[in-house]
DNA sequence: TTAACAATGTTATTCTTTTCACAATAGATA
DNA sequence: TATCTATTGTGAAAAGAATAACATTGTTAA
């Protein structure tokens, strides 16, 4: 196993995974590279390439075995009975992410909110009860979860993210539009909608010249 | 100025730019590349680098003039009287990320919203009217938008692309978890929470060992 | 049995992005 | 004025990621 992977390839590895699952439910036995990266948007080299780091070596002929790559792409990842996570900020934007991810979809469950407004504490919103934020390092206790979603307003941020590193939370979804600063053990991954947006716009203007 | 930038260079310039008018808005008239990198999260090479693009030059002395190359990066996206976008998909995630454009934030404004459920047709959300998703084409005509969000179930993504890209969009924010097709002059974000969530999940993992 | 085929695993190559390094420069200091 | 300092702009080097290329291999079919 290589040390260390590139972001990229994981994100590609938990695609790929995703749509192998799809593949099971279809009843899908076997796939070639080049249908499963048609499907992902990427190219049959790269996929190889990505399949190579975990592990599984398929045939030549009947392609890869839908579900035996699956499992390997799961052991890689090595998350046995799902990932929980906790989300501070139940806000409009807090409250989607909770309904999308504590809706039907099985892995990664969000178990504790956190809110600092009065209104709206204790109130049940999606199987999860909203907790005082300033109570964080009561309800959860160190290093009982990993993930940490963030989606307060930026003014808020630094001082959540301080609160989920001193909890032992090592992975943090940041949707507020600051960069965080944390110790090297701690991977942030930042989401911003507002500069993906730019983006989008800048590139369309381009487009259409 | 060069013929393509690349997607990474400018996230980081709307970046810089947002950060700039922070500091315009504290009055602060200067500020050296690696102050500037720091708050963006990024070395001061790396931004430098970016900032030759725009053709901005800064002083040795002084470092770059903030209201200066706060112009010369909104002269190089050249947007002047800022985007407009509709969005399809009125859920949970559209709403909020509906509250969140046409809140105080100026630019990018979302103009019109679609969505095929009757019971959400006609109301008024965050100052934007919900209108039937099959009458995209009459309410918008054709080459008046040029940016889209779409944030429906997966399986209707494809559709509502095409519909978009019928319409002339030439960006879209996809939030679905699939690969859209689309012809190649137009631009496409896909923002894959779920994804990330995994990534996030996984590098979380690797980080407490 | 053996040749032909099609897809894989992997190395080599190309392309992109980031970092490094330093001459050039504007101002401060004496 | 001459010198010193800290920072910029940018070519060159390094690192990283994607693509291409191809030898290898399991299967099919003559
Ligand atoms: N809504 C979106 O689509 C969207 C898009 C991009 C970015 N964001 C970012 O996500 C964040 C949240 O956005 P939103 O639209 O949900 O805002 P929001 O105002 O609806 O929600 C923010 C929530 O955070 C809570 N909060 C404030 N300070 C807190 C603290 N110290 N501890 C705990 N909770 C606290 C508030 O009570 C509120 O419920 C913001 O940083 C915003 O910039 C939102
Ligand atoms: N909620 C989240 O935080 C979140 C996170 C990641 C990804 N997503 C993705 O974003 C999309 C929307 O998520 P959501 O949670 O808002 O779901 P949702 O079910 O709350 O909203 C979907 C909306 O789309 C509408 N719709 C369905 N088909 C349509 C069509 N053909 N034309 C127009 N409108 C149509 C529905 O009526 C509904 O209002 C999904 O693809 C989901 O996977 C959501």
């Amino acid at each position: 196993m290589p040390s260390m992977v590139s972001e990229k390839t994981i994100e590609r590895l938990s695609l790929f995974h995703r749509l192998l699952k799809d593949l099971q439910d279809d009843d899908v036995t076997h796939v070639y590279s080049h249908q499963l990266a048609t499907k992902a948007g990427v190219t049959a080299a790269q996929l190889r390439r990505d399949v190579m780091v975990v592990g599984y070596t398929g045939s030549p002929s009947k392609g890869y075995d839908v579900k035996q790559l699956s499992l390997s792409i799961a052991n890689f990842f090595e998350d046995p009975e799902g990932e929980t996570a906790v989300l501070v900020g139940m806000g409009n934007l807090g409250r989607a992410i909770l309904a999308y991810f504590n809706g039907r979809r099985p892995k990664l469950h969000i178990v504790a909110c956190f809110d600092s407004d009065p209104h709206k504490i204790n109130r049940v919103i999606h199987n999860c009860r909203c907790h005082p934020s300033d109570k964080i390092g009561e309800i959860v206790s160190k290093g009982e979860v990993r993930v940490g979603a963030i989606t307060v307003p930026a003014a808020a941020a630094q001082k959540v993210a301080d609160e989920l590193v001193a909890l032992g939370i090592k992975g943090i979804m940041n949707f507020a539009p600051v960069h965080l600063k944390v110790p090297p053990d701690v991977f942030v991954e930042g989401i911003d909608l507002a500069l993906s947006l730019e983006k989008v716009a800048y590139f369309a203007r381009q487009k259409n010249k």
